[in-house]
DNA sequence: GGCCAGGCTAGCA
DNA sequence: TGCTAGCATGGC
């Protein structure tokens, strides 16, 4: 048993964490509510490890305990380290972002309700590519019951010490050897599947190397991988957001966001791409995390809580 | 039963 | 460049 200590930077509410994860199920996240708890299967160095992260310290001087399994060299320790950290954004301020956001009235009511809320990201960026395409245009729930018979037809599990068995999500050599007609009788429409392995031979092949994204502006994310079919200006947007953490994207064109949007300024319909753009250029450069809150305020209403949990829920 | 889903492509003007 | 039909199926 390994186990270390990460720094948080407050505030960090794993309260409001556990709240969205309940309108955002993933079945590879296993939560301990009351013990305020996590815990996943991921891949360091390739290698599929379960990690159990342990928060402490209250809302205004988080921390994080992170436990695993022993085994790790001392460099896949470190990856490890990295890994958590950007995965739980730990590292990130929000300050500046609060200050933005009690410049507007309706942002501002968002920011005391989910103050300390960050991104859960996924650090697999082949999962996270693969989560974004299947979610094109389906309604959430559908995704996740879609990316849940992925994982299991295709990916492999990884027990805990207690016996328990993780999912852990396939690599792009198992998509890539699939046929699409495979994936049919998952309930994937053709296209979806030819857009999935297509993706994952497009890695194998070594014409996608995912390990270079980290490295580019996000324009240039964009404009790597927009070219391959099925992957529009959105899809790498979220890639951009929920697999790297880049604190400033604005998926104008998203319809969650443009329902979020309507409910927190009050507006008779939702508001077109350019509408937002207009709006987002005052959020900048935390575009990303006003997007999380305005998707957050529609979660929170579909729950029916505050601050919207009363009202119309379209 | 009908409209909506955290879109994208291809075809057309 | 801009518009639109078609995709494909669950959720409500």
């Amino acid at each position: 048993m390994l186990s270390f200590e990460i720094p948080v930077k407050p505030p960090y509410s794993f309260a409001r964490l556990l709240s969205r994860l309940k309108t955002h199920p993933n079945e590879q996240l296993q939560v301990d509510a009351e013990a305020g708890r996590l815990r996943r299967a991921l891949r360091v160095d390739g290698k599929p490890v379960v990690v159990t992260l342990q928060f402490s310290g209250g809302t205004e001087t988080p921390g994080l305990t992170v436990f695993t399994d022993g085994g790790l060299t001392a460099g896949q320790q470190e990856e490890l380290v990295r890994t958590v950290r950007h995965m739980t954004c730990a590292d990130v301020d929000l300050g500046p972002l609060y200050e933005l956001m009690a410049a507007d009235q309706h942002l501002r009511l968002l920011a005391d309700s989910f103050r300390g809320l960050r991104f859960l990201l996924t650090p697999d960026l082949f999962q996270a590519m693969v989560e974004t395409i299947i979610a094109q245009q389906l309604n959430l729930a559908f995704a996740n019951t879609l990316t849940l018979r992925l994982m299991r037809f295709a990916g492999e599990t990884v027990e805990d010490r207690e016996g328990n068995a993780h999912l852990v999500f396939p690599t792009p050599e198992a998509v890539a050897r699939l046929e699409p007609e495979a994936l049919r009788p998952l309930q994937f429409s053709q296209r979806k599947a030819e857009y999935i392995i297509d993706f994952a031979r497009a890695i194998v092949s070594g014409r996608i190397d995912v390990k270079r994204l980290p490295d580019m502006s996000d324009e240039e994310v964009i404009g790597y991988l927009t070219p391959l079919r099925g992957i529009g200006r959105w899809t790498v947007e979220c890639l951009l957001m929920f697999g790297l953490g880049r604190p400033d994207l604005l998926p104008a064109a998203d319809i969650g966001l443009r329902n979020g949007i309507r409910l927190v300024y009050g507006l008779p319909d939702k508001p077109d791409e350019k509408e937002i753009r207009r709006l987002g250029e005052s959020w900048a450069p935390w575009r990303s995390y006003v997007t999380l809150y305005l998707w957050e305020a529609m979660g929170a209403a579909r729950r029916g809580e505050a601050p919207f949990g009363g009202r119309d829920k379209t």
